[in-house]
DNA sequence: TTAATTGTAATATAAATTGTTACAATTTTG
DNA sequence: CAAAATTGTAACAATTTATATTACAATTAA
């Protein structure tokens, strides 16, 4: 299965968000990629994409050939929008480090260090956030 | 003064904060963008212009010509890691939203007014917990 | 057997980020 | 005043990341 870059200022949690609230919306039918891609108005390929990352983190299924499609793997009550961040996250809140900061200098030496206790601490809290909002919740605000 | 791209996945915190945390250990020496970029190890016009920025939000001053450079402009123990966040931010924490969404779908036609809202609560999420650390906290950490 | 679909590779295009060069304006020092 | 060092900023180049597109093998239902 497909793995997306190395980092993250994207639409990939709007668009995993679009695609698992459609299907909550729809629990019994199979929708397909084509479909999906309808909504969000992107390209098909990257709903496909998309999908493959959801059906890794176990939010769906999805089956081929004629009739094929995806849907939920489990109820929308039971999907946290930390789950759905988690499967889509791949990089930090407050950004990247710089690379190569100079190791001469004392602060230098030790600023990513320092930066990852932070980003992780930041992390935690958005996911903490999150993991009380359902999909349900957030579904339940459409008509 | 200089506004940078609209979206942020990228090392604008780090960058400042690294400046921020050389500035409060030489809080009487005006430091400049040459000698900071050799501590981060980037170029010295991209420092800056993020010091640029710092100037705008207040956190520091700048001094043109021979003998110049840059200081604080408040102890590190009032500048809190969410002024410096608010400073660079220029995205949200989820991302961005897909731009076109189609508006003859239930769930395209909303689903961007609910992302914003909920992205406005993640956002607060954040800041209020950088809110708490102060640059002074920060640069403790170093030896 | 045909039609519709997923999965995924390969490549192209677009957007965002970072780096570089250049130089006017400013300021200090001799 | 002249020289040297520095900021501010424009213009542009290079790189990296994100999104779109084309193509097609494999699968499945009817």
């Amino acid at each position: 299965m497909l793995i997306f870059a190395p980092d993250m200022n994207n639409t990939r949690f709007a668009t995993a968000i679009h695609i698992l609230t459609l299907l909550a919306n729809s629990p019994d039918e199979w929708l397909s990629s084509d479909w999906i891609a309808g909504s969000i108005n992107i390209n098909p390929v990257i709903v496909r994409k998309e999908l493959g990352i959801l059906q890794n983190s176990g939010l769906v299924i999805s089956r081929k050939g004629k009739e094929g499609g995806s849907k939920l793997n489990k109820p929308s009550d039971e999907i946290s929008l930390a789950e759905i961040y988690l499967s889509v996250k791949n990089s930090e809140v407050l950004g990247k480090k710089n690379l190569h900061p100079n190791p001469k200098c004392p602060v230098g030496k030790d600023i990513n260090e320092n930066l990852e206790k932070l980003f992780t601490e930041i992390s935690h809290v958005v996911i903490d956030s999150l993991r009380h909002k359902t999909l349900k919740d957030f579904v339940k605000q459409f008509h």
